[in-house]
DNA sequence: GATGTTGATAGGTATTATCTATACAAGCGC
DNA sequence: GCGCTTGTATAGATAATACCTATCAACATC
């Protein structure tokens, strides 16, 4: 296969029609470049040059190759080119994939901030369970993740961004909310509305209630955090609500949330990505600002 | 600057998702591939790959420089394919330059055949003044001249193609069309009818013409050949003509045309090239063809 | 914990791009 | 005609580097 160097040494003598000037050109000894061409003709098996004292002229063949190589060079300068500008780690694509029961409470508080932090990413957003997330992560479809760390996640490389308390959420009228101090044991005998299996946030927030002695109400189970409270909103049970989820709503007066006295139940969000990956500096930003806005 | 094994390298690694088998396709060692790859990077400043034992991912940078890869790779395959087909000296294009005082007679009886024995080249045809052919050759607008020889050209090379003898011109009465023999000491004290200033032949028939003890017409001059000719044939004079000149024309009765006895004058048309011209294979056709047709 | 897979590292070798010095050929000037 | 200049090719040495084999380190799998 030709070499670049020696489509540069072509169009320098193409250009210059002189070898030694075209030598120079390339910082390089009038042999050097002369031995290299005579070089590439054989390669090639072709003679690109006529060689005389008075001029050095082009054959057919190397005019036409000449243009060739030309173009080979202008993609190899656009390659080079482009590398430089992908250089800045803060340059490029950021695919972020969140879990469906903090991206919409999250992302409204961040997304601002975020693309300030980081001006010429384009930033991607994807919505999936944690187990397609980790798949996607894996297999470098996505390059963040941001959902609640689990043990079974030390494959990948963890920021921990921020703790956000599970509150109750339960009707107004409701005894859990009124009383003077609420702590998890509280919930024992009580039944619990859920999600439906495949959320993170069933299993734990199941994990916490049943540790408490609480039990699941089997016959509804919600979709979506959304649906989950407007069950609760309904009338139709309590439920366990991570924080982020419950600030700035307006459900009128019939539901309510409240903390838990310590220990409270939480879950940890942290940042993923792949041990290895490279930009790391466009995730740094992510982290500050998450914890930044969160904090 | 890159080099094209390295960007090879980088499509196999792009491909494959793995050194070894990458290494492999290459056909050099795994070490090498790597440590090319490593030297890459270290080149451009950034991560190509996100390296781990399951898989080998491309990083945002390096899905985006493969893409840009496959371009100076498709470039540099192009070149070389383009040489290939290049290697064929009976394929391309020949720049022919030929004399005002030749090209309209010599072209037409060998222009089929030159183009059944390059059928793959294109012709390209060029008639000027031998001054401006050989200022052309030189500088390579023009590949071949096919053109009487003189002295001054020894600077190029040359093929002999045949001799043209030049043979008079004259009124069907004049004496000289009419008398047994005809020499060239004959034209003593006839005044010729000539071509004007630059034509080759002006010089060479007057050449002759002088040498034998004729002068020349002063007052008319003609600017071309058929010029002349017409002059001749509305009895202004008499002149010397390539015979090529004379062949397949009906004039009528009123002119004749006569060849000279032993020694007749004649020009040598030669085919010339400059002394390192490459497509020494077309030449030959070229060659051999016109000395077949003309023979 | 032994084994296999995979990429990186180490050290040596072979290739080759490059250099300097010089030869060679062709014009130019005296 | 004889140096002198110009311009390219050649020769031989050197330095850079691509490449090899052998081995390591990390991880996964059984």
């Amino acid at each position: 296969m030709i070499k670049i160097r020696d489509l540069q040494y072509l169009q320098a003598v193409a250009h210059y029609k002189h070898f030694s000037q075209a030598a120079e050109f390339c910082h390089v000894s009038q042999p050097t470049l002369s031995g290299q061409l005579i070089k590439l003709e054989q390669h090639l098996g072709l003679q690109l040059f006529e060689r005389s004292r008075q001029a050095v002229l082009l054959t057919t063949a190397g005019k036409q190759l000449s243009v060739k190589a030309q173009a080979v060079l202008n993609a190899a300068i656009d390659f080079e080119q482009t590398a430089k500008e992908l250089t800045d780690p803060l340059i490029g694509e950021l695919h972020i994939g969140l879990i469906p029961t903090l991206a919409p409470y999250l992302l409204p508080r961040i997304m601002t901030p975020l693309k300030n932090a980081l001006p010429n990413m384009d930033l991607f957003l994807y919505e999936k369970q944690t187990h397609a997330l980790l798949d996607d992560l894996s297999q470098g479809k996505l390059d963040i993740l941001i959902l609640p760390w689990l043990e079974n996640m030390a494959q990948f490389e963890r920021y921990a961004l921020f703790d956000e308390p599970l509150v109750l959420m339960a009707p107004t009228n409701h005894r859990l909310i009124n009383q003077s101090t609420l702590v998890l044991a509280d919930l024992r005998g009580q039944e619990l509305l859920t999600l439906e299996d495949g959320h993170c946030l069933r299993d734990q927030a199941m994990g916490f209630c049943f540790a408490a002695g609480a039990s699941e109400n089997t016959q509804f189970r919600a979709t979506s955090l959304e649906t989950l409270r407007h069950m609760v909103i309904s009338g139709m049970g309590l439920t366990l609500m991570p924080e982020l989820a419950t600030t700035g709503l307006q459900n009128g007066n019939l539901v309510a949330y409240r903390q838990f006295d310590d220990p409270k139940p939480f879950r940890n969000i942290s940042l993923l990505i792949r041990p290895n990956f490279s930009r790391l500096a466009s995730i740094q930003k992510v982290v500050a600002t998450v914890k930044q806005e969160i904090a």
